[in-house]
DNA sequence: TTCACGCTGTGAATTGTTTCACATAGTGTA
DNA sequence: TACACTATGTGAAACAATTCACAGCGTGAA
């Protein structure tokens, strides 16, 4: 019944996210404390709000020396890290999912993703990026057994829903997803879309709207 | 000094851009007219909010018959798109790069990647999924020439903020950045951080803690 | 030891976004 | 023609995120 650290936003997290990135380059260039201004400026954002950020951490700084580089990674850690390194399953092995099991392999010790999934015969069966592919059928079977809680969605948006549905009923608890489409899931399953056709269109749109201003 | 269509939200295009997509498959299913919660649910979001983004255009709806689809996809796309196709430089032609190309490659009329930029010699001065690979020297200089105006950034993280330097020096007005750090641009220059590890821990995370509300 | 400085932690204010709720109007029916 | 129905368009309310602003404190200088 104790209130858990869970009232943390969504756009909160992806701040401690990019945080304890910017924080392990700090600590890579010999620093060992560091002031909320300076965090603001690598990160993008006020002062105001790494402070803000930092409140939801259990983690508390000094007016004249900052905070301790090493207690607010350890904060974050505690709070975006499981116990155990996290399993990941990744549905759809064309062009992004091989980049995308690239980018995870060995570099995030937190995550690692199990399990690649594809209905194409060609690709299944094979070790890729030290991650073994499986043919689709076997999705449900494998998220279930080798108890993978997170998936990543990057198959044909014609596909997305259906994927989407049987990694559910593998169990899992978050998606990513990279299909252009919005999937249903049920409820107590969380969802990330990351839509980068939107993405590129907002890009396009305030750049016109910035040239116009600029015009004028 | 008219007031442009210009005061539409970061997060209402994104939803204008998502909204599109989903009436051109209810055009391809036959159907001409859509009410806003039909929209809704394929968004994934509220009635309310899909009438309030149409509000944005110039576009009425009737009680009856709810929005005529041609209509709807015609006002998306007066605010959305340019006159003229955009053109897009990517720099960075590795793993995620490819995928790019291969992605915007013919699928977007709106969106051309004109040009793709790599510091390895032995990418560059090839064509790949019909795009122009140039070395990164010639980044400023294609970009100027080609009138380039969006700028994707495929690169390594230490090599992001000169690439954008580059692409700014070039006179892009936005960016699309894949690296997963905060850049520094000139005002006046829309940045769009698609931070996937970033979006990978929020799934983690939330993930995590639904689990928890569960199992309690 | 005392003082001045500048940063933290946070309540309050502000800004931005989403939802509510209802007056209004178009359509089909009788 | 008149009525019942249902969805739109939108002002206002609710909610969420960010920024302001300042009390309080720890440090280093003198
Ligand atoms: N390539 C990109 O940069 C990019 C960017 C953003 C979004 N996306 C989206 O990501 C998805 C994948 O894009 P891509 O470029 O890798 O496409 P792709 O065609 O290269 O790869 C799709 C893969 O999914 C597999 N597949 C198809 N149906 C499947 C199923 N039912 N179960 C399992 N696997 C299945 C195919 O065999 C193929 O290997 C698409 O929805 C695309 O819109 C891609
Ligand atoms: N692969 C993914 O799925 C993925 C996902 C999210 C983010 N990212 C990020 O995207 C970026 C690229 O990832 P990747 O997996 O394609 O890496 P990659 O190593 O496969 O490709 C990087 C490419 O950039 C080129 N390059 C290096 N320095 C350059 C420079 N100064 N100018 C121009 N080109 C240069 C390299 O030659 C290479 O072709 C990285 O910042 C990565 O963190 C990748």
């Amino acid at each position: 019944m104790m209130k858990l650290k869970n009232d943390i936003s969504d756009k909160a997290v992806g701040r401690l996210s990019l945080y304890r990135r910017l924080l392990q380059e700090l600590l890579e260039n010999g620093r060992s404390q560091v002031f909320s201004h300076e965090l603001a400026i690598r990160a993008g954002c006020t002062p105001a709000q790494v402070r803000r950020d930092i409140m939801n951490l259990e983690v508390l700084g000094s007016p004249a020396k900052g905070y301790e580089i090493q207690k607010l990674m350890a904060g974050i850690s505690s709070v975006l890290d499981s116990d155990a390194p996290q399993k990941v399953g990744l549905a759809g092995v064309g062009n992004l999912g091989r980049a995308i099991l690239a980018y995870f392999s060995g570099r995030t010790p937190q995550f690692v993703i199990t399990a690649a999934f594809d209905s194409d015969p060609t690709k299944v069966n094979r070790v890729i990026h030290g991650c073994r592919c499986y043919p689709v059928d076997e999705l449900v079977s494998v998220v279930r057994e080798e108890n993978i809680q997170v998936g990543i969605v990057a198959v044909p948006a014609a596909e997305a829903q259906q994927v989407v549905d049987e990694f559910c009923r593998g169990g899992v608890l978050g998606l990513m997803n990279f299909a252009p489409v919005r999937v249903r899931v049920p409820v107590g399953v969380y969802v990330e879309n990351l839509d980068v056709m939107a993405a590129l269109e907002r890009v396009a749109f305030f750049a016109r709207r910035l040239s116009a201003v600029r015009g004028e």
